[in-house]
DNA sequence: GCCGTTTTCGGCCCGACTGTTTTCAGTCG
């Protein structure tokens, strides 16, 4: 874990507490906050800390949670959140991950039953001891016992891969449905976030009349596992992959409001409400309504300021439509969002394997597929040497395969062929391949494949050596990472970014759904930090093309611009780049 | 606990659904 999610991991936990110990509910939002500002930071926490006022400067974070953050840099622990801890059973916590159980219910399960942790529950409903209890009802028992079954079959987190496919085919059923006027999906897939831990789906109706009817319509998915709450606005399932979706119905006429709700996220949300709040208005799921001081104003025939779109809303606050994302509150509300690259400002493909390493096509079928997209060039860059297991060439056979990429690029009329290699990073930083072979490349892709459990300092050192290497052009998947699986290598990413921008070197956000390396948040420190990007499908097959979308919407959640991506580059512009020679 | 071109004290977003309730508390997003 690296030092950002363990501090941030720490918060919450912290929260977890404060919230089983009855503390101001406010005080848990804090630590909530807190949590969330240490996750959005490309920085590593630590630097910050070691300049006095930095970690204070970040929105969130007071002058009581940094010396909290410092002391537990300096001590390894915090005494305030040991005190806390020492105060309540360990096992307390899980207890709060399941469904419809909050601190106020765990609170009374624990002092009126003495339960524990979920063995203890399971145990307590068998033996019928929470029969009686205040404010524990048969069905609110009987829930419980639900929640417990259901998280064995819960899933949690799942890539945006297997969240867009799910999301699209539920909009898709629900623009079937009698009465569905429009269907859309929003929440954190619509964001374009790496994982998803629910689907948000919305359908609207011409008539508020006609939600709870089509709300028994929804019911009928197909995919549908179990009901988990079936209102006249909402209903809430589970599938049968153990994913929940979230299907909100609501009128057309408001249809924006909703979307713009929906999407969030809810940081994005609390701060256009404030800028409502703060002009005299109120704006909820139904729209932008003049505030007059009482609730739900779209149940008192309240005339909404906007409601339709998401571009009157944010119009009426004073801002232009903003990409959903971009929508996490780190700043886009208060600094202009550029136009941010599209899927179809992609025109090169600079990171693919035939099969003279690990990949499924031969050089003339990738060169084909990229043509198929639109694309002027595509570089063809199998493993090298080390990468045993996905078949890595030997120089001999690399040679070789230089030639036969040549014999394909005169064949193959219509599109750029290069001859490239991804070669691995060695732990200390070296190469896989002598200069000499190196030379004979048109373009080397630099990536860490092993040793990825190193150090942050000896990762920094590691991949700052190879960025320095005059060969090398783009720095593949700089992290190692692998969604939901491995944490991969915790670089200075300041520090890769600098080196990146004085050695004209581009890094690479791989767009495949299981690696997104980089991720948003170091892609927005690229940018910021003046470094160029490259997007590359790390192509094995056909279809690993597709994954762009992945990639790109990475990108934009990085505030990256086309012009700051060489794959966006116009053929004379890219070409120039790579035969570029790197100054030493 | 954090924050302030109304404030260093007194606020802190808003609504839906469920269950245990005679009017609301807890949970969720």
């Amino acid at each position: 874990m690296s030092r950002n999610d363990e501090i941030a991991a720490l918060f919450r936990g912290f929260a977890e507490l404060l919230e089983l110990t009855g503390a101001n509910r406010f005080r848990v939002i804090a630590h909530e906050k807190v949590a969330r500002a240490i996750e959005g930071l490309a920085d590593d926490v630590a630097t910050l800390a070691g300049t006095k006022g930095k970690l204070e400067e970040i929105e969130g974070i007071g002058e009581g949670s940094a010396a909290r953050i410092r002391e537990y840099l300096a001590s390894g622990s915090i005494a305030d959140l040991e005190a806390l801890r020492a105060k309540v059973p360990p096992g307390l916590p899980e207890l709060l991950q399941l469904q419809g159980l909050g601190p106020k219910t765990v609170k009374l399960l624990w002092e009126e039953a003495g339960v524990v942790d979920v063995t203890g529950l399971k145990a307590a409903i068998a033996a019928g001891k929470l029969a009686g209890i205040k404010g524990l009802g048969e069905r609110k028992i009987a829930q419980i016992s639900e929640a417990i079954a259901l998280a064995e079959r819960h899933v949690g987190r799942i890539r945006i891969d297997a969240a867009t496919s799910l999301a699209e085919s539920l909009v898709a059923f629900l623009r079937g449905l009698p009465g569905a006027v429009r269907a859309e999906f929003a929440g954190s897939t619509r964001r374009g976030r790496e994982t998803a831990g629910d689907i948000d789906c919305l359908v609207s109706v011409a008539e508020p009349a006609e939600a709870a009817p089509l709300a028994r319509r929804v019911e009928s998915w197909p995919a549908i596992a179990k009901v988990l709450a079936a209102g006249d606005t909402k209903v809430s399932v589970l599938t049968a992959d153990g994913v929940q979706a979230d299907v909100r119905i609501v009128p057309d006429s408001a249809f924006g409001a909703a979307l713009l709700y929906f999407t969030g996220s809810k940081e994005h949300n609390v701060v256009l409400r404030e800028r409502a709040q703060a002009s005299g208005r109120r704006l909820n799921e139904y729209g932008l309504f003049p505030d007059d001081g009482k609730p739900a104003p779209q149940d008192r025939g309240v005339a909404p300021i906007a409601a339709r779109t998401e571009e009157e809303i944010y119009a009426a606050l004073g801002l232009p439509w903003l990409p959903p994302e971009v929508r996490e509150d780190r700043g886009e509300t208060t600094h202009p969002v550029p136009r941010l690259v599209e899927l179809a400002d992609l025109k090169a493909e600079l990171h693919a394997h035939t099969t003279a390493s690990d990949g499924f096509l031969s050089i003339e079928e990738l060169a084909e597929a990229a043509k198929a997209r639109g694309f002027h060039t595509i570089a063809v860059t199998d493993h090298s040497r080390s990468s045993v297991q996905a078949n890595g060439l030997s120089r001999e056979r690399l040679l070789e395969h230089v030639e036969a990429v040549r014999e394909a690029a005169r064949k193959v009329k219509g599109i750029t062929i290069l001859a490239g290699s991804e070669v691995d990073i060695l732990a200390d930083g070296r190469l896989d391949y002598d200069d000499e072979t190196l030379a004979r490349l048109d373009l080397v892709v630099a990536s860490p494949h092993t040793a990825l459990r190193q150090s942050p300092e000896d990762a920094t050192a590691r991949l700052l050596r190879a960025i320095a290497h005059p060969a090398v052009r783009i720095l593949g998947h700089p992290t190692g990472r692998i969604t939901l699986g491995r944490e991969g290598l915790s670089p200075d990413v300041r520090a890769l970014v600098e080196a990146a921008r004085t050695h004209d070197v581009a890094l690479e956000i791989n767009a495949h759904p299981a690696r997104l390396d980089l991720r948003d948040v170091h892609v927005r420190a690229a940018i910021d930090g003046g470094a160029l990007i490259s997007i590359n499908c790390d192509t094995h097959a056909r279809e690993d093309l597709a994954n762009a979308r992945y990639g790109v919407l990475t990108a934009r959640r990085g505030w990256a611009t086309a012009d700051r991506i060489v794959n966006c580059w116009s053929a004379e512009r890219l070409h120039a780049w790579i035969r570029r020679k790197k100054q030493p």
